[in-house]
RNA sequence: GGGCUCGUAGUGUAGUGGUCUAACACGCCUCCCUGUCACGGAGGAGAUCGCCGGUUCAAAUCCGGUCGAGCCCGCCA
């Protein structure tokens, strides 16, 4: 007989299916036993009264595998409306030993307990609220995916061990590369601008490392990015636009389609204007020193502490919880950044705020071959090594006006859900003192 | 790198000098229970209170060290 995955049951009301899956839940109540199964598409109850399939369940575990035949009957006391009866339990693989996190029962997500939740996040993430969490996450990486493709977007992979030279800025895994020293892409900055000379349009969703020695709730080592890359831009606000435009989408389809997860992993209501505010750094810092008293006109980037009121004042003034802040000052800059031809101490450079933090980091890139190289030696970087030989021979090649962004996909789920932390957004989050699992 | 905070059964917590021979909830084991769905009831096992040292008549509790963890700042996405 083929199986039958939970959530198609009600399609086989009266006949006799298999369910296969984990046992789930187990409540014994004398004559009559309720357990559930778990499979990938949801939870079914099966109600046992036969003693002698009870017992093939006697000393087994949440987690042992099983195979289930049974009828499917309509019933209104149970979960879901359906349950199978007069079932024939074979157990596929048992299970003995105990379970070490709750598997049936929301997690603790508080910050002093997230050791014990990655600690033991190989049967945590079998909680069926744990699954919310990266179906969630899924459903966004796809809805990033569709909306990409639809602007005619090629994704690319790029290579993560990469030469000595980086773009710069963050700290940087080093590693032997057959007696050559290598790193760990710290993003694929470089690359994908290469690639714009290939196909305009480019992706990646793919990981990135930072070796930066930070402690923080929105610090990872192993970082999953978002990269666009877009050339023939008439302005800067043609990056803007598509990410902010993608944003929206799969924002407004995330709460669409995942109403009901998102409510019971309680998310925030989702406060978005379909065009974001905007505001320069420079008005960021008057805004937030007139209101707070602490001066930060002198900061060069915003203060943790500004990124959160900033948000908070455009969803309160604006409705909008997403907003760009621009004109980021030109001590801040990176190298391949284009200087704002307009007032030479900022530079062509937004970054997406949302919901208090920084989620992505969308600048216009300097595509005048003199002018790059003089940016270069000013960063004290060697054009000629061979990390940006290869990126330089693009430009001399040909390589239209052309932006991106760099986009925090953790960053960006964890706040979707209203999470406390980037590592609850990630399977296995890696950081300054975890490694594994 | 700097600062602050926290380590008590498998999990989450209470206890902050003596009544702690360490309590409660979930989970686990045994038994009872035919509509549970955070099932209910009775009983039980499970903790050298992170580790080392010190103060004290007396330490889970105070002090020092150490290991582990968390949060903030810096840095960074």
């Amino acid at each position: 007989m083929e199986r039958v995955l939970a959530k198609d049951a009600k399609s086989s009301v009266g006949k006799n299916i298999v369910v296969k899956g984990w046992l789930h839940k187990k409540r014994l109540l004398g004559g009559l036993t309720f357990i559930n199964v778990r499979d990938r598409s949801g939870v079914i109850q099966i109600v046992v009264e036969d003693k002698s399939e009870v017992e093939k369940l006697r000393g087994l575990q949440i987690g042992t595998v099983l195979s289930i035949t049974g009828n499917v009957i309509e019933e209104t006391r149970a979960p879901g409306g359906l349950e199978l009866h007069d079932p024939k339990i074979e157990v596929l693989v048992p299970v003995t030993h105990e379970s070490p996190i709750e598997i049936d029962k929301p997690l603790s997500h508080k910050s002093e307990n997230l050791d014990t939740l990655f600690e033991n996040r190989v049967i945590g993430l079998r909680n069926l609220q744990e699954q919310k969490i990266f179906k969630i996450r899924s459903g966004m990486v796809r809805l990033i995916r569709d909306f990409l493709y639809a602007q005619d977007f090629v994704e690319i992979h790029t290579p993560k061990l990469v030469a000595g030279a980086t773009e710069g800025g963050a700290e940087v895994f080093k590693l032997d590369y057959f007696g050559k020293e290598a790193t760990l892409a710290q993003s694929p900055q470089l690359y994908k601008q290469i690639m714009v000379g290939v196909f305009e349009r480019v992706f990646e969703i793919g990981p990135t490392f930072r070796a930066e020695l930070s402690a923080t709730t929105r610090h990872v080592s192993e970082v999953t990015m978002l990269d666009i890359e877009m050339g023939f831009i008439d302005s800067h606000d043609d990056v803007l636009n598509l990410v902010g435009d993608m944003v929206f989408h799969v924002l407004s389809k995330t709460y669409e389609t995942f109403a009901d997860e998102l409510k019971s992993l309680n998310a925030p209501e989702l406060i978005l204007k379909d065009k974001f505010p905007r505001y320069t750094v420079a008005k960021v810092h008057e805004l937030y020193s007139k209101d707070t008293g602490q001066d930060t006109t002198d900061e060069k980037d915003l203060i943790p502490d500004e990124e959160k009121w900033i948000c908070d004042y455009a969803k309160s003034k604006e409705g909008c919880e997403a907003v760009y802040v621009t004109h980021f000052p030109v001590e801040a800059m990176k190298f391949y950044h284009r200087i704002n031809p307009d007032d030479p101490t900022t530079v062509m450079w937004a970054d997406l705020l949302f919901r208090g933090l920084e989620i992505a980091t969308c600048p216009e890139r300097e595509i005048d071959y003199q002018k790059l190289i003089g940016q270069m030696k000013k960063a004290g970087i060697n054009p000629e090594e061979p990390g940006y030989k290869y990126y330089l021979q693009a430009f001399r090649h040909g390589l239209p006006a052309h932006g991106g962004c760099g986009f925090g996909v953790d960053r960006f789920v964890e706040k979707t859900i209203g999470l406390g932390n980037i590592k609850e957004a990630i399977l296995f989050p890696r950081d300054l003192n975890r490694l594994a699992p």
